[in-house]
DNA sequence: TCCTAATTGAAAATGGTTATCAATATCAAA
DNA sequence: TTTGATATTGATAACCATTTTCAATTAGGA
């Protein structure tokens, strides 16, 4: 997993022509690692755990290349944080937030993106991209009080 | 329009034990009339025009408070956009977002709803609120060159 | 009218992100 | 392999939208 997204990075970076460093492929391993969703800021965290020496700013723009090299995904959700997605191979999906413990629950739903679709052309609309977030409590937190 | 807007204001100011000021019904009756989907610099612009005495600091908390009163949502679009839409009192809708003009369309499907609440029940999530977003281009867009 | 606390406007502070810049490192060409 | 042009880095300063601070003003009950 690791491996094949480093190879995807540098095959992207040697295509723009600019260069592969050893900063950016452990910050991409870092991310990979990290799992889903993680904001600037936690990612730098532990990037300097692992290398001290790594400043935030090439956190911040290793970021956006790696989100122009198609290996992450900006997220803007509704609580005002932040996040960058690994995008796997695997395709499009949506997300269920919870609004307490901030868990994330991705799902996939078929029917949807064909109401979607059907939405869209009614409006002479042509999609692009679409994103579906449904924010509530999830199993965990339904139960506890408060 | 304005004038339940500007009343369900001062209901709720008075059940909060907070005071109604002028600024705050001017702010509102602005906000009202832009129509949906403003940001607060585009309301503090309009808002200027009309009461130049009027700061931005009290215009952003005039629109935090415009929130809590339910009278506004904040949004946070994928486009890095904030803006606040103008709750009206018809149901819950969402949008379609034009990436080339930012022009918004709002829409409701009564199924696409449903779905997402079987989505929910499936993963034992208790849903407080959704968005859904679709970009692309209008059709007025789709036709422009470039 | 008076008094107290809420509100205001201006300015300073904040927080997350981006730009600047000198030092360093990559990599193609010699 | 050495060199040289230039991409990249880390530290810092700058940015920009939003929030906070604070003294002056104002709303609204006593």
């Amino acid at each position: 997993m690791r491996k094949a997204a480093v190879k995807q990075l540098s095959d992207y970076l040697a295509g723009q022509g600019l260069r592969s460093t050893n900063q950016r492929d452990e910050i991409l391993k870092i991310f990979v690692d990290a799992g889903k969703h993680v904001s600037a800021e936690e990612l730098y965290a532990r990037v300097k755990k692992a290398h001290p020496g790594i400043g935030f700013a090439t956190v911040y723009r290793t970021l956006k290349l790696l989100a122009e090299a198609g290996l992450a995904e900006e997220r803007h959700f509704e609580d005002g944080f932040n996040r960058y997605e690994y995008r796997a191979t695997d395709g499009h999906h949506d997300h269920l937030i919870c609004t307490k413990c901030r868990a994330i629950i991705e799902f996939e739903n078929e029917r949807i993106e064909q109401l979607q679709q059907d939405v869209a052309r009614k409006n002479h609309f042509k999609v692009q991209s679409h994103r579906l977030e449904i924010y509530g409590l999830c199993a965990a937190c339904q139960g506890r009080k408060k």
